[in-house]
DNA sequence: ATAGATGCAAACATTTTGCGCCGAG
DNA sequence: CTCGGCGCAAAATGTTTGCATCTAT
């Protein structure tokens, strides 16, 4: 099987290793937000002999392609997500009583960065937001 | 001279012991954004004798009192901005090739985020956002 | 005396790097 | 043959911790 991910690696010239393809198959599979050392433990489960090494090299690779993006949820390690072009823009929520990450897009918040980076005076290249709440109990 | 940030521990049943207070002072008369080993030195500059495993376990315990906060603007390293009662709430554009943080408030966005974790299920207790810009030459 | 805070150095966790080797072109 | 990628181990970086000592009650 041929991911996503990995076709799109192709055209943005990235020269697809074995291990590569391994390493973004496990990172486009994931439906979660792994750190460095789950991507390892995946993509060992598919070749056995893929260096930690490696996965970082090819993160950082992916992610300076902006393939993937690196999440800051602040424990301390990296977490990736893929963010090919069809990957809806999205935020996080974080459940601070349970570690879970929820997703969410809102129109009216990027319309509002947007603004209020012009209004600095900047183009706005990127941006985070995450909120972290307690679930409302019914 | 007894900073804002100094008096506000004491309130909080926060031991004052010399060393807090230099630690205290250097965070609340800095107006950029210092990560612990430049807070180290500044607070060195008063009392040479100052620990840096002194000032990680005091910035750990004004965080956990909310007094200061954390910023992970994704260098690597934790940074550090008083965050008493009456510093106004902000957040930070980030100049993608200075390095420089800009701080800006938008009440807009404030009633936003509520609006969005309402909408999801949850009571907002932290956020966080960044923005990260070029800015535009005139 | 006791409890908590400190300095120092060692330990830790995550990430990066030097180097010799391998494989595609 | 050359160049880039790989695995391995060592190094670098940021942070935490064990322990003996000190300090204020």
């Amino acid at each position: 099987m041929t991911s996503k991910l990995e076709i799109i690696c192709q055209s943005a010239n990235i020269k697809m290793t074995p291990q590569r393809k391994v390493i973004a198959e496990a990172i486009s599979n994931s439906s979660d937000h792994p750190d460095v050392e789950e991507i390892y433990k995946r993509a060992n489960l598919i070749d056995s002999n893929i260096s930690l090494a490696t996965v970082y090299r090819t993160v950082s690779l992916l992610e300076l392609h902006n393939l993937i993006k690196k999440l800051e949820i602040g424990d301390g390690k990296a977490r990736y997500e893929a963010n090919y072009s069809n990957t809806k823009h999205h935020h996080h929520l974080i459940d601070i009583e349970t570690g879970k990450i929820l997703e969410f897009a809102d129109e009216e918040l990027e319309k509002l960065k947007e603004k209020i980076a012009k209004k600095l005076g900047y183009e706005l290249i990127d941006h985070r937001l995450e909120l972290y709440g307690k679930k409302i109990k019914p």
